[in-house]
DNA sequence: TCGAAAAGTCAACACGTGTTGGCATATGCT
DNA sequence: AGCATATGCCAACACGTGTTGACTTTTCGA
C-alpha cells in the first residue's frame, strides 16, 4: 500500500529514460525506445509524465550533492573535487544525461550553469578567494572536458586511466585554478 | 569558366551546412533549413551531396593545421597551443561543428580522436616525452572542456574572458600536462 | 460479490523528416 | 539560332516521431 503499482512503473520509465537520454542524447532518445526498455506502452509515458520535455526534465533533475568543502584546507579541495566527481559520475546516470543533452538542450545548459556557479562558488567565497565565478568556470572547464573525453567521446588513454592517476593529474590543476593568484592582475 | 555556377551553390550549401550543424547539432540541423539559408531548394542539397550524412562529412572535413611545434622549447608549447586553438576556433566553424556533433555522431568522434592523437602526439614524441597518448589526451580534455564552456554552453565568466587571460590560465596547465613527470610512476 | 477507479493496450492522428523523380529554365557550345 | 546539357524548382513519397482518445483489463475497497 505504501508502494503502489504505479510507482514502480513510474520509476521504471524514469530509469529507462535516464539511460536512453544519457546514451543517445535528447533527440535520438525516442519515447518508443524508452517505453520498450521499460517494457510498457509508449502511451504510459505520456500518461505519467505528460510530454517528452517533462520526462526529460524529470530525468535531468538531480542533486549533485557537493559536500561542503569549506572545512577542508583550500589546497586539498582540488583533489577532493576530482574524487567526488569521479565517484558521482560513475554512480549516477544523471550527470551523463546532462552533459550529453546540454549540447543541444537549453534547459540542460541552464542547470549545468547552476550547479557550478551556485554550488561551487559559495565554497570559494568561504575561503575568501577573489573572482570566484572565474575560478568556478575554470574548474568546470577541466572537469567537464575530462568527463567529455572519458564518458562521451571515449578517448582511449583517458577512458582506461585509473582513478588515482586521474586525481594525480587533475588535482593540481584544479588546485591551481582555485588558489593561484589571478594572472590577469599581474 | 574557371569558376562555374554550380561551384558557388556548392560552396553556399557547405557554408550554410557548417553554420547550422555548428549551431544546432546533427539531428536538429535539417536539410530544409540548410537549403533555406543557402536560398536554394532542398533537392539541390541532395543532388550535390547525395545525403545528409555525406553533407555532414563534407562540412566536418577540415584541417586543424597544427603548426609544427617541434621547433619550440617544450615549455612554450603550452601557451602556443592555447593561442593556436583560440584563433582556430574563432575563425573556423568546423571545430564547433565537430565538437557539437561529436556528442551524438560517431564519425565526428573518430575525427576528433584523430586530430589529437595523430597531430599532437608526434610533436610530443619529437621531444622524447614519455606516454605521449596520455599527455595528448589530457591536453584534449582541457582544450575541449574550455571550448565546450565557452562556445557551446556559454558559461558567463568563460565567455567574456579576454584571450590573454585564457592563455595565462590555461597555458601553464597544458605545459604541465606536457612536461611534468608522470605522477602515476612515482 | 459488485462496481468504480486505476492501470494498461491499441490504433490512429498530424506533423516533420530525408529523399526521389519529373518537369521547367537557363547556359553555353557549334 | 538551335540544341544538348547543366542547373534549378515543385510536388510527392515513405517513414518515424510525439501525442491523443477510446477501449479493455486489473485492482481493491464497501
Amino acid at each position: 500500500m505504501a508502494e503502489k503499482k504505479s510507482d514502480r512503473t513510474r520509476a521504471a520509465i524514469l530509469a529507462a529514460a535516464r539511460e536512453r537520454f544519457g546514451a543517445d542524447g535528447y533527440e535520438r532518445a525516442t519515447i518508443r525506445a524508452i517505453a520498450a526498455d521499460a517494457a510498457i506502452d509508449p502511451a504510459m509515458v505520456m500518461r505519467y509524465y505528460g510530454s517528452k520535455e517533462k520526462l526529460f526534465a524529470a530525468a535531468a533533475d538531480f542533486d549533485i550533492r557537493l559536500p561542503d568543502f569549506a572545512d577542508l584546507p583550500l589546497e586539498a579541495v582540488g583533489e577532493a573535487l576530482v574524487r567526488h566527481f569521479l565517484r558521482r559520475w560513475e554512480e549516477d546516470d544523471s550527470l551523463r544525461v546532462l552533459l550529453r543533452t546540454a549540447v543541444t538542450n537549453e534547459v540542460a545548459v541552464e542547470r549545468m550553469r547552476e550547479i557550478f556557479a551556485s554550488q561551487l562558488a559559495p565554497t570559494l567565497t568561504a575561503h575568501a578567494v577573489d573572482r570566484p565565478e572565474i575560478r568556478a568556470g575554470l574548474v568546470a572547464s577541466q572537469v567537464l572536458g575530462f568527463a567529455l573525453c572519458r564518458y562521451i567521446l571515449g578517448f582511449p588513454p583517458i577512458t582506461t586511466m585509473p582513478d588515482d592517476t586521474v586525481v594525480a593529474w587533475l588535482g593540481p590543476t584544479l588546485a591551481r585554478y582555485l588558489t593561484a593568484p589571478d594572472p590577469s592582475q599581474s
